[in-house]
DNA sequence: AGCACGCCGACT
DNA sequence: GTCGGCGTGCTC
């Protein structure tokens, strides 16, 4: 009897190996049933051994194959890559694939009933009444609809059904999704979105793995581009699906109209609102190559495509590609890598792309494709740096007087401000009113944060620490620190007393949970009903507000910098995005940028609107301290109940650290969130030279190290919020 | 991850 | 005398 070697979606030390049944069907990538202690277990045979791996050993059976198509090779490599590089377990990537079980049986079905024309021989009133519904339903329905509708007992459905007059049909609850057309006419391409789009198609045909950057300003046409590289795909190979990556925010109805205008057919969605129905239908669409085009969030580039041809990461730079908990991947990347194994094309779209892409564009490993602004489209607005020091807010306060003048005169002409705090994070950084200092760490570029219950000013990144001053250490001006970070509802309080006749509303991920709730704001705001919209980074996409035409961003600063190595850059995109917001109509938009730190340079960058200029900074800075993408990161984040017990477990794994070449080990100091859910966390930081394989040297320390049951140990590759 | 086995505290 | 806490170990 041959050997099937079983990986299962949970962490055992390796895969298991069972003995396969002549007439069960087992091949590498066979999706199976296997006995693993007391239960049946599914799981992936990723290894075929021959007859002799059973010689002298007792093994269990597998007992059963699923009807599901094989995960292919390229799925499950990509799964060994991303367990490895994450330093996860490969059981737990498994697991990610295998998120709609269901979808491994063939879809429930279901008996529908439509009318034959044919008139009972014998006709009651009950019947009368579901004949009537019937003639004016569009789709076939169950029994317990009709009956629900005409309000009869489904009894009466069934008896038609028997008479003739209904014909019943078995369908499946999970149907296929419609057939997509990629021959129906598309956008009219302006010249270089048609030289983008014929770039896209010609790799496209090749059937290579190639990697593209899209890089055009809002209003460029990108999707208009990439709806070309999906429709030369679909052409070019019947077989051939399609993955959209979106940040999950922005998989709103409009941009799958979008799809369906272009392609006749809605694609199949992956986020994480979806029903188990929907869920399972999507998977196993996909699983069996039938769903063409999947539209999804980032663990979407875990389902098990059969042939997967192209991969297009939209608005690759947002921050929600990461994935923070659990198995910490970064969507973008990891489609690269995924692109590679299954010789796709990928194809990244931003406005305002990320350092890491830009970089590896200029290095060669992207082919860049620039757009620039349609004739039309709405200019950026002038940027206007507020400098705070020449202009202070009152105590407690956080708007200027110039900002505040403004917002009247913009209440006045009846138009509508939108004030945007960049409110990242738990502490806010610590500055000096006076002189505009930022509290460092001595010796580093790492900021202090304020941590309010111990009145301590402490460093996230090396456990610097020490009691908040009573004077600015810089210009020893007395009560001057202060920790910036305004909550969105202390900006509402001063507005409203500022301006007590205005209607304010409040926009953020606390406020507006459901689609719903954002989408009453969103209407509110298009109609007119709200004069000031105060909102955090959920305003920073996506919407275009006419009669909007004046955009404060109320503090700047608290997203630079202070040991996010990604907060200017963020801060950046963010900026440019909410500017875009204003004047997108006919009307000119202003923004008015509030900050302590006029001379900044992506401040300075800003008020230019020179993007390249800000990148060509930052990139400098990070290319200096070695930081991504020139020298790689990784956290280690360890949890227990007590302070106590987390200082001890920090301290043995600090121990353990092997020396490697070029290796910085920082830490460990509190975590960002130093007590979650009653567990106290430290973390370490590590950082390494680019040629490192820093996940190796990960896996080598933290493998060995045994800790107790109550301390919880997790890695992050690729850290990107450090706050 | 489950689930069992196993060794020490408060109950009928 | 038992019921039950969760610490350690095993699953082909």
């Amino acid at each position: 009897m041959a050997v099937a070697r079983i990986l299962f979606p949970m962490p055992l030390p390796e895969p298991f190996d069972y003995a396969v049944p002549e007439d069960l069907d087992v091949e590498e990538g066979s999706y199976v049933a296997a006995p693993l202690g007391k239960h049946q277990r599914l799981g992936i045979v990723v290894e075929m051994l021959g007859d002799e791996a059973a010689e002298g050993r007792t093994l269990k059976a597998v007992s059963e194959v699923y009807p599901t198509p094989p995960m292919t090779k390229a799925m499950r490599d990509f799964l060994a890559f991303a367990a490895r590089y994450t330093v996860s377990h490969p059981g737990h990537l498994l697991s990610m694939a295998l998120r709609a079980r269901a979808g491994l049986l063939p879809s429930a079905t279901e008996t529908v009933f439509t009318a034959t024309g044919e008139t009972p021989p014998r006709m009651t009133e009950a019947r009368a009444k579901v004949l009537d519904v019937m003639a004016a339903a569009d789709d076939p329905m169950t029994a317990a609809q009709i009956a629900e509708a005409a309000g009869v007992s489904s009894g009466v459905v069934r008896g038609l059904a028997e008479a003739g007059a209904l014909r019943a049909t078995d369908v499946p609850t999970d149907p296929p999704f419609p057939p997509v057309n990629p021959d129906l006419p598309g956008a009219t391409l302006t010249a270089e979105q048609a030289e983008a789009a014929t770039e896209l198609c010609a790799a496209v045909r090749e059937d290579i793995f190639h990697t593209f950057l899209i890089d055009g300003v809002t209003g460029s046409g990108k999707t208009e581009v990439y709806f070309e590289a999906i429709a030369e795909t679909l052409r070019g190979d019947p077989e051939a699906q399609v993955l959209v990556l979106l940040p999950e925010i922005a998989l709103t109805q409009a941009i799958l109209s979008r799809f369906t205008a272009r392609f006749g057919a809605a694609p199949a969605p992956w986020h994480s609102g979806l029903s188990d129905k929907e869920r399972r239908r999507t998977w196993r669409e996909t699983a069996h190559g039938r769903a063409r085009i999947v539209i999804g969030a980032r663990s979407a580039l875990f389902l098990p495509f059969r042939k997967l041809k192209l991969i297009i990461v939209d608005e690759e730079h947002d921050g929600s590609f990461k994935q923070e908990d659990g198995v910490t991947y970064h969507a973008r990347d990891m489609s690269v890598m995924r692109g590679k194994l299954e010789e796709a094309v990928v194809v990244l779209a931003s406005a305002t792309p990320a350092l890491e892409t830009v970089v590896n564009a200029e290095m060669g490993r992207y082919t860049r494709l620039k757009l620039s602004a349609r004739p039309g489209a709405a200019r950026l607005p002038d940027v206007e740096l507020v400098d705070l020091r020449a202009d202070p807010p009152a105590k407690g306060m956080w708007l200027s007087s110039r900002l505040v003048h403004e917002m009247r005169a913009t209440l006045a002409a009846g138009e509508q401000t939108l004030l945007f705090l960049n409110r990242r994070g738990y502490a806010p950084l610590v500055i000096c009113k006076a002189c505009g200092e930022r509290l460092k760490t001595p010796g580093t570029e790492n900021w202090l944060t304020e941590h309010r219950y111990t009145n301590r000013l402490v460093c996230h990144v090396t456990g610097y620490s020490i009691l908040k001053p009573q004077m600015c250490p810089h210009c020893g001006a007395a009560d001057s620190l202060m920790g910036v970070g305004p909550g969105v509802e202390r900006v509402a309080e001063e507005v409203r007393v500022l301006m007590p006749h205005a209607r304010i509303e409040i926009f953020s991920s606390d406020t507006a949970q459901g689609g719903d709730a954002t989408r009453g704001i969103v209407e509110r705001m298009e109609n007119g009903e709200i004069d000031v919209l105060i909102g955090t980074q959920i305003v920073a996409k996506g919407h275009n507000f006419p009669n909007l035409t004046l955009v404060g961003v109320v503090d700047a600063d608290s997203g630079m910098k202070g040991g996010d190595l990604r907060a200017g850059e963020r801060t950046y995109q963010l900026l440019s995005q909410v500017a875009g917001r204003a004047g997108r109509a006919e009307r000119p938009g202003r923004a008015l940028v509030q900050t302590y730190a006029p001379d900044n340079p992506a401040m300075l960058a800003l008020a230019d609107g020179d993007r390249d200029g800000f990148l060509q900074i930052e990139r400098d800075v990070r290319a200096e301290l070695g930081l991504p993408p020139f020298g790689r990161l990784a956290a280690v984040i360890l949890s227990a109940p007590s302070a106590e017990m987390v200082d001890q477990a920090a301290r043995d794994v600090a121990a353990l650290a092997p020396n490697g070449q070029g290796i910085e080990l920082f830490g460990p100091a509190p975590a960002p969130i130093t007590v979650l859910r009653g567990r106290h966390r430290r973390r370490f930081l590590v950082k390494s030279p680019r040629n490192v394989d820093l996940s190796a040297y990960m896996s080598a320390w933290l493998g060995k190290i045994k800790l107790p049951a109550a301390v919880r140990m997790s890695v992050d590759i690729d850290p990107y919020s450090f706050l």
